[in-house]
DNA sequence: GTCATCATGTAAGCCGTTACATGATTGC
DNA sequence: GCAATCATGTAACGGCTTACATGATGAC
């Protein structure tokens, strides 16, 4: 999930790795910081696979004449490694590509995994890159796990062997899904008005 | 933190494997099952270091008297796994050892590691095992945690470089943490009540 | 007799972490 | 000149998952 938190940024704009922990907190809601011993590999892999590609930043004074020299290539090396006059140095700037801008849509919208609360929140984060069928299919899947699990909780809070505080916790986590759940009747809600609004999707 | 989910089940009774699991989500509130494929492995590991031990279950017809042969080894691995007549055989039971209490309670109580939802409702559910100033630890240090959580999803709802999805994530994220906070808050009232009613706690 | 459920276990591998190593820039 | 912050990267290792292998019991 990592991937497609990353190809998510980069569908908004260049980043680069250290930047993308800040961001994924900040854009895409993720509580538990991932370290940068995740994000400059799979940064790095995601190159390798040719979904994203390490560009020079703006305004590129002295715009790198390749001469094919050992010279040349440290002086481009260094080059993609200036950023854009705002001070700092030696940053490496991602772009995503076409073919990960598909490999993004695919993994957003694949149907196989399974979400957790995680997964999910950063789906919804970036359902704007869903289309509304897919979105509607995403929050009711979801809306059906949280059912289940709703009623598990519900009745581990009633459950008499269980003493006040493992009874507090299941309690507390039924008023948690509960929380969730109205948040996802929300969001569906939104979709099928905007559904109504401009009456054009595919049924 | 499986380690701690284990050993406090096992501080109630005793359980096979099989059962560990159903016990996490139904006692311990734990939301994401873990795979038998993490419980076996993890008790074998807890056997080895002493903190549990297999034991023949209730009603043990036939003493298993040891005869050092192999077939009495045989013999006694049977008995081991042969139920308290119940139907069900082939199960292995556990209970925890004295070894396995002190480690228990050090796991638990252990301040240096840093708590996430999960382990935090984990500790929670076990919190009869701590004393009442730990529980206070823990409650204030969560508390903590989640005041600076708070803080930050508040701004992404916020923030109008995000788009209506993302913001409805971050607000949701804030929602949720309030909800987290006013239940953390109501186990600090209840803890504070407590330690007078018996006024005896030390300073 | 066979299917669902209960029950244990192993092996391969993924995904992430911590710890370490390195170095530039900014502010004091 | 030194500390804090910004910035990238590697290596070792940990914990958990999936998939596989095996087998007993109870219900139909």
């Amino acid at each position: 999930m990592l991937d497609v938190a990353i190809l998510g940024l980069l569908m908004d704009r260049d980043h680069h790795g250290y930047e993308i922990r800040s961001q994924l907190r900040e854009r895409l809601g993720d509580s538990e910081s991932v370290s940068f011993g995740s994000i400059y590999p799979a940064l790095a892999r995601l190159e390798r696979h040719g979904l994203v590609e390490a560009v020079a930043p703006a305004a590129p004074r002295s715009p790198a004449i390749s001469t094919g020299s050992l010279a040349g290539e440290r002086a481009s090396l260094r080059t993609l490694r200036t950023s854009a006059g705002l001070g700092r140095r030696s940053r490496k700037v991602y772009r995503i590509t076409e073919r990960g801008r598909q490999e993004f849509h695919a993994l957003l919208a694949d149907p196989t995994t399974v979400d957790d609360g995680r997964t999910f929140s950063l789906r919804v984060a970036l359902a704007r890159y869903l289309t509304p069928a897919l979105r509607v299919r995403l929050l009711e899947r979801r809306r059906q796990d949280l059912l289940e699990r709703l009623a598990e909780v519900r009745q581990g809070a009633d459950n008499p062997d269980l003493d006040a505080y493992a009874r507090s916790v299941m309690s507390h986590a039924a008023h948690s899904v509960e929380l969730d759940l109205e948040w996802i009747d929300d969001l569906l809600s939104i979709e099928r008005s905007d559904s109504e609004t401009f009456a054009q999707e595919a049924k």
